[in-house]
DNA sequence: ATTGCCAACTGGTCAGACCAGTTTTTAGTT
DNA sequence: AACTAAAAACTGGTCTGACCAGTTGGCAAT
């Protein structure tokens, strides 16, 4: 480990242990510099760590201050750092779009095919469940009814791999669920798919089932793209040119 | 706000919207530091910065490199419970290929489409590996060469998701590699759809690739079959009872 | 084919300079 | 004495060029 890195374990360390208190100023860069007997920049990358940390803040002119709040060990937890970045960051959601379409397609398949009499009474009353329900912020029917789809499809590989993205995916049913099914026609077109799923799992139409479950994605996708382009909140943030990294010749 | 900030913010962005996948390296420091037009002490900042919040990880003499998303969260390491029941599970691996022949599918047609330079010329290496390497029980460059498509793709979920299924892909790559290639012609027709999956990545047919891709798992998962019928040595390990769920009416 | 070494990467650290804001001191005026 | 404005003495922000320390890949000798 650097000393960089030793240095604002020290300072981290020295901050939380007590010394220093949220809002206090921290000695300047040169007294630590010379204090400490290491460079300047030394010093300075170790406040630019603690600051992406959130343990400081900089004011140009007037010095380093801890910051008012101070982040609890328990972030690192729940979302690890880039969950945090990647959540409702609207590439993210595409790319897992893309994912999705994939694999609900082939759940769905493999469920026409395979399920048990248990899974389709599981995926039944799932999917009542989804008619009934006050179509209002209802992601937790909507995620249930495919939840019975993938654990239908009697691949455990493929149930693992789609729980592993059941965070990132509450996400997207949920920005779906709170984007799409305000819309009522919208909402219809949703319903629709649904039903189609059901029926062509019911039916054991196993190719009928992944295009229907594919295209119902894919609805989804076009439509939040849609929504964005046309101005809804859904974040996008272009930006200026790179020139970092050749870009994907197309994209989107 | 600084440039330093700036630089911070705007690496971050690329990481995210460029379609950087974890685990993958970024230019390094000089680079950097040339192509933005800044000192290197304002990109080491920069970059100190992120890698206080996670984003990114630095290695002494190597570089610096995206984070996983979920380090800690892929239970498929070494002893988790999953790796314990899928490990050599003969239906694990026609399960894991049922998935892998959609992602691969998918990934290689998001390869065609959004490739860059650089991407071509690191599946080109990986090509030319597999070509030169004695197709004896190798299968690392067998890894390699799909790797270096999947990367392409530019869909940071994807490569994760293939990612957490790296250590049982390797298994059936294994598998394949071991069981197939033995075999004259099998090799010869390995061989011969790893070429068309190369020619139609570098053409940017994205649909070829797809179809392609898919069929070549199809046809691993497909002679692997044959040949586990035929008695051959298929790792063969036990088929207790799946206490998984209810047994599907109709499987393989 | 293997080994070993060397050149060319990579990040890590240092020194000193100068720019750009902020605060304090000081000098000058009233 | 009080006020004000200039100047000095802080603070962080950026740049430059150098050197150290790991890593990697190729090339020569074996």
């Amino acid at each position: 480990m650097g000393i960089s890195q030793e240095i604002s374990f020290r300072l981290e360390r020295l901050i939380l242990d007590g010394g220093l208190a949220p809002g206090q100023k921290i000695p300047s860069e040169r007294q630590l510099s010379t204090r400490l007997g290491v460079s300047r920049a030394i010093i300075r990358e170790a406040l630019h760590e603690l600051q992406g940390r959130g343990v400081i803040e900089t004011q140009h002119g007037r010095g380093s201050f801890v910051a008012s709040i101070v982040p609890n060990t328990d972030d690192l937890e729940d979302n690890s750092p880039l969950m945090h970045l990647f959540a409702g960051h609207p590439r993210t959601l595409y790319d897992l779009l893309e994912v999705r379409e994939q694999l609900e397609g082939q759940a769905a398949e493999l469920a026409a095919q395979r399920a048990t009499r248990g899974d389709l009474h599981r995926i039944t009353k799932a999917y009542r469940a989804l008619e009934d329900t006050d179509p209002l912020s209802n992601a937790k029917p909507d995620h249930g009814f495919h939840q019975a789809i993938i654990e239908a499809s009697h691949n455990p590989v493929l149930v693992h791999v789609l729980n592993g993205l059941k965070n990132m995916m509450l996400l997207t049913v949920h920005a779906s669920v709170a984007n799409l099914n305000p819309r009522a026609e919208m909402r219809q077109l949703i319903m629709k798919q649904h039903k189609q799923i059901y029926q062509a799992i019911m039916a054991g139409k196993a190719r009928t089932a992944r295009k229907v479950a594919m295209a119902h994605v894919r609805f989804v996708q076009d439509s939040l793209r849609s929504l964005e382009n046309q101005g809804a909140e859904v974040i996008r943030v272009s930006l200026e040119s790179n020139n970092f990294h050749e870009n994907p010749t197309k994209r989107y």
